[in-house]
DNA sequence: AACATGTTCAACCGCGTGTAC
DNA sequence: TGTACACGCGGTTGAACATGT
């Protein structure tokens, strides 16, 4: 790829250009323009110009910005490399089961409102979270051949998949203190969305909890200061969470069967091999509340 | 070792909204 | 009030890398 390729001049983005010192300077139309902004991969001299330029003068017009650092970059592309990778507080690796349990619900909660969902998570970005969903659990979507928004996927995250990070989470805390930091609850189920809650603050200095509830237990999962959250500390909550390894990685069938033998708490599900359940035919949640009845 | 295929993620694009004039 | 411009968001792309054959 040619990462110096020409500006693909849309709408607002070159408009601004012509403020600019450079490189209407030396330019002698739109087309001369355009040829002088740099796209692709950022270079670490870039990158050194851009944060040094926001270390000294903080952060501002971001067109402006671009210009008075010296950059033939947009200011769009500046606020992206900015926010995406250079601010201090961006916190770079794979994602916690915390992190990955608190994706899911706050997804659950708020859909595909990446920037509001990333505004919960100290430290990661809206693109992150987006990759992330993207990535890994639309593949699981995929592997159980049905659509990730369907309501037959979202009952298997919320039946399966994040059960098992909260068990993940507690098992891994368990191991890491002494001092149980989780109140016991009995084979962690999503029983509904209205007794699931996620309890999360992004102010610097307050406590980050995910609080889990259920019909007549309580699980607090207290995963640290945001301090600790966007830092090492986050992993103070077990040894599991130093990976962000796939837990389903290849292993839908076995975790399907091993929820059905799971006892009385477990949940029919059904065969997805088969790959022809429909949303309008089952129901998790129907299911569970059939059981209960 | 070489090629094919799949996965990840940084970066780009277009659009809607906010804001200044 | 209308217009122009900047910002931020969500969707998409494609190069780099990983894994399989």
């Amino acid at each position: 790829m040619d990462h110096f390729d020409s500006f693909g001049s849309t709408g607002m983005d070159a408009v601004w250009m012509g403020s600019c010192g450079w490189p209407a300077a030396s330019a002698t139309s739109g087309e001369q323009e355009a040829v002088d902004l740099r796209r692709g991969p950022w270079t670490m001299e870039e990158d050194a110009l851009l944060a040094g330029h926001i270390a000294k003068h903080g952060e501002g017009r971001w067109n402006e910005l671009a210009c008075a650092a010296g950059l033939r970059r947009t200011g769009k592309s500046c606020r992206l490399r900015w926010l995406n990778y250079l601010r201090p507080d961006v916190r770079r690796g794979d994602f916690t089961p915390q992190e990955q349990l608190l994706i899911l619900e706050l997804h659950f909660r708020w859909g595909n409102r990446w920037s509001r969902i990333a505004r919960e998570m100290p430290g990661r970005t809206d693109n992150e979270i987006k990759n992330y969903w993207r990535t890994r659990v639309q593949k699981h979507a995929k592997q159980l051949k049905c659509d990730v928004d369907s309501r037959q996927f979202r009952d298997v995250m919320r039946h399966l998949w994040m059960p098992r990070l909260v068990e993940r989470i507690q098992a891994a805390a368990t191991a890491a203190t002494p001092a149980p930091i989780l109140e016991h609850a009995p084979s962690p189920m999503y029983h509904s969305p209205e007794t699931t809650t996620v309890t999360t603050s992004s102010t610097a200095g307050s406590s980050v909890s995910l609080e889990v509830q259920f019909p007549s237990n309580q699980l607090v999962m207290t995963v640290g200061s945001a301090t600790n959250w966007s830092g090492a500390g986050s992993e103070q909550c077990g040894s599991a969470s130093a990976r962000s390894d796939d837990m389903f990685d290849g292993s839908w069938s076995e975790l399907l069967a091993r929820a059905c033998d799971d006892g009385a708490d477990s949940v029919v599900f059904p065969n997805f091999e088969l790959g022809e359940s429909r949303d309008d035919k089952w129901s998790l949640e129907d299911i569970w509340l059939q059981h209960q009845y």
